[in-house]
DNA sequence: TATTGTTATACTCTATAACTATA
DNA sequence: TATAGTTATAGAGTATAACAATA
């Protein structure tokens, strides 16, 4: 059963980063855009530590990000040695299309569940991930150790 | 929901490549060996094939589980290009191993559900590994394209 | 002295193509 | 000519350490 869940959650994530990458996302850039709209002016440090990527990493993710001009490094007021990341208004236009995306997505994978069994489902995934001690929110796909 | 499945799936991936690590195995080597027990005399070809691992990735598995002495290359009695995979002593007896930690692990991750409500996630589980086309028992972490 | 962002580097995983020996 | 196994190689992803600017 755990190998079940684990055979469905791959599934999943590799659908769903066949269908952002048709907006030219990868599925971390998307998570990652998807932080920095819920916690708008965030420093690097700050998203890395949250979602458990290496601050190396968030580097070059940035970097992708900003060169495709979704996000932009804002000098921080406070602290000249950190910025604060934001989404640019283009950032905020293609947040959207990955959140119709993610609403197709999720329509195609529980295609064989009626509304009543999906809720059944996502509540009992729910009190594994609690118990786990899982973040909502933050994919374990980037965690180091 | 989508994320939901796919968080806890890649928390029960990971947990479980913590597990095994333990007795020396990673989760493809030791989803490797289950296919080889469940199909004694596999060729390389058709187990790359049945899996979804590259030809060439195969190669280095097996040559990692062979010099570990779980696995031995017996030479095809119909085609001497082949090879035929078996299990050694050691490897059936590693592989009793790795269910009892399957079964830990599952039993851990489920902590926080009866077990009327294992059966019935794992019921929902299925019907969507069925309506999506997965290979029971395939992983599809190795899958490319 | 510690911290933010960054670069350099290494190691694994994944993917492609080319080679060899058989068929 | 096609196929089984193999090798070489290149590209991602991930981890470590070290560096410059600032605190």
């Amino acid at each position: 059963m755990a190998f079940l869940l684990s055979q469905v959650g791959a599934h999943a994530a590799r659908r769903f980063a066949e269908r952002v990458s048709a907006i030219g996302l990868s599925a971390p850039e998307a998570g990652l855009m998807g932080q920095i709209a819920a916690a708008p002016g965030i420093s690097q440090q700050a998203l890395a530590e949250h979602v458990c990527i290496l601050p190396s990493r968030i580097v070059a993710l940035i970097d992708g990000l900003q060169a495709k001009s979704l996000v932009e490094r804002r000098a921080s007021s406070e602290d000249r040695r950190s910025y604060a990341l934001h989404l640019t208004e283009r950032g905020r236009q293609m947040l959207g299309d990955m959140w119709r995306i993610a609403a197709e997505h999720e329509e195609g994978l529980c295609a064989a569940l009626s509304r009543a069994e999906r809720a059944q489902l996502a509540e009992l995934c729910r009190r594994i991930a609690d118990q786990q001690g899982l973040t909502p929110g933050v994919h374990p796909g980037f965690k180091q150790l």
